[in-house]
DNA sequence: GTCATACAAGTAAAAGATTTCATTTAAAAA
DNA sequence: TTTTTAAATGAAATCTTTTACTTGTATGAC
């Protein structure tokens, strides 16, 4: 069906042209006459023409497609994330494929495999839950391909990288807790062995010992990033006594299924217990109470990967750097507790 | 950088064999002898050969991508959409390419001009709000390019479609609101040219009439899909007298929007003003009042038009069908009058 | 011993565009 | 008039792969 396509075949046909004067009208040809280029832009535009882009791909060795390799969609922190990216990409003129790993390793693993280095002039990276390696990353990167990590990177491999400020991020939520006058603050945290769950896990420590309190082990609970996580990490520690009176959660959606945990049994927020998580989506804003949170800057996450991404894809030597985004603290309702008398 | 690539060259020079017969036995060769074959294998694995797309694209006439072109990525109900897309378009083989107008009419246009034919095996679309002719698809479908709807989809175009059931959704939505005595229903409206929002406004206008109740014009109030709209709408819908005693929201957005006016004027949901949406997107369940909504097939409209969709690409003159996804209303806090007495 | 038939491999064209090099024509310089 | 130079165009190689067409060798049938 497709081959009723026009080419610049045709064109040099209908004029009684060849092709190479046709292909010069159409770019920035002095080398062709006035008159001829009139004339193949006039047919070209009647006809409508669009170059095949394989085809000048395979000559020109570039693609102007970057793809995007990310755990999920449905989440309004990447998704919000994929907006930057795809702003930027448009703008400079290149089209956006993507690759959803569903937090396996494996799939991951599958996709990069496929993945043709001539396929794409660029790749943006968030890895999965279960990734713990990296050298399937670094095959890809040898055989020429730029890539830039952002949010959930990976430390052992030379490239780029666009993060939060997950440590202070971390380290002033707890802070902020704490000046609450909370004693027993809990962390529901992310997998440990990512590093941007890793750095708020560590962020909530140092607030904790700066301020003379005891790391207690199980106060720490190490999960995933689900809702469902939330909710059953929390039912969990409603088992301790003493209870805890503050949680710091590792994103909204921890939080938001703490919160529901805590509804469940009956327990107030943030009387009982107060919450403050990471994120700032959308929903903490509606929730009741309103959530306490620290801001992420999806979009420009990923607006800044997207731009570190072209500067090694027009320049391959740049030197890879790593860019962190300030973290600031939102407080809401779910966090401040009634002053008492 | 992408020259140090392994192409079918390398392969053929280092076995001193022609490229075709390489080819051949990266293909399911008859006509290859299983020593070179076997040669030839082990070669491509060792090397980590892969074809390039491009070429082979260029050979075939397919490129094994689809485009999807949706006019925003940051909401639940698109990103959702888009995980059933991707999920499908990934068992299939296929590669997913993503177009955002942004809700712009102009950009749309813009996307699909720049858009060679060649590019893409196929398109499936969800229309920006702005859209209100099919001029520019028309003509990339006359070219041959396979085209599929979904949600947002424009009615002189004959192609496949996926819809949710709006009309009855909202007609169930309307009535349950009614049964819960409600005597003078809000309707927050979309935009009126948008096929989807259309029908939910009919089946919201349809459930008062059979049952014998005055459509007011000052109750249906039509504008965009965003929380703001439904923050300002509402807000004004506040200045009527008498008030309204419910809200059927054209999308979760919106009544999210509402909620907060109500808030901010303290009015009380249900016992006020009960509400009623349509999408139930993650938020409903966790917003307070909980909010009824109309369940809204998000995942399986995208998986259900990229099959559509797959089915137009492998057989061309596959004749166009509606997909009609069934609306089921989910009953929960923001809608049930308290029982007086 | 000749001819037909497999089998395995090579040759070359094709896909659509870009680009280098070569050619033609006309005008300018000698 | 002859040579030089510039402008405009064409021819052909190139990018990588697929595939129709050939060729060469060996086997079996007659």
């Amino acid at each position: 069906m497709k081959n009723q396509s026009v080419t610049i075949k045709h064109i040099a046909a209908a004029l009684n042209i060849s092709i190479s004067t046709v292909s010069r009208a159409l770019h920035d040809a002095y080398d062709v006459s006035p008159e001829t280029r009139q004339k193949v832009l006039a047919l070209a535009e009647k006809l409508d023409y669009n170059p095949n882009p394989y085809a000048v791909s395979l000559v020109k060795h570039e693609t102007k497609i970057i793809g995007v390799l990310l755990p999920e969609i449905a989440t309004p922190y990447f998704s919000t994330v994929v907006k930057g990216i795809q702003d930027v990409a448009y703008n400079a003129g290149y089209n956006v494929m993507f690759f959803i790993s569903d937090e396996s390793l494996e799939r991951e693993k599958l996709i990069l495999k496929k993945l043709s280095v001539n396929s794409l002039d660029g790749l943006l990276v968030s890895v999965s839950l279960e990734t713990n390696t990296s050298e399937h990353f670094q095959k890809l990167m040898a055989k020429g391909l730029p890539i830039v990590f952002f949010d959930r990177v990976l430390n052992d491999i030379n490239t780029s990288k666009v993060v939060q400020d997950d440590y202070k991020g971390a380290f002033n939520a707890t802070l902020h807790l704490i000046q609450q006058g909370c004693k027993r603050i809990a962390h529901l945290a992310g997998p440990k062995h990512l590093e941007n769950a890793q750095k708020r896990a560590q962020g909530y420590m140092d607030a904790l010992e700066e301020n003379n309190m005891e790391i207690k082990k199980n106060l720490l609970v190490y999960s995933g990033f689900s809702q469902e996580d939330g909710l059953r990490d929390m039912s969990k520690l409603l088992g301790l006594k003493p209870l805890p009176d503050a949680i710091f959660a590792v994103n909204d959606r921890k939080a938001i299924g703490a919160m529901i945990a805590l509804r469940r049994y009956g327990y107030k927020v943030p009387e009982h217990i107060a919450i403050v998580s990471f994120g700032n989506t959308p929903v903490s804003e509606v929730i009741t109470p309103t959530l306490s949170t620290v801001e992420q800057a999806a979009y420009e996450i990923g607006a800044k990967s997207c731009q570190l991404l072209f500067d090694h894809i027009k320049t391959p030597d740049t030197a890879p750097q790593t860019v962190v985004m300030p973290s600031k603290l939102v407080i809401r309702e779910s966090s401040v507790k009634p002053k008492i008398g």
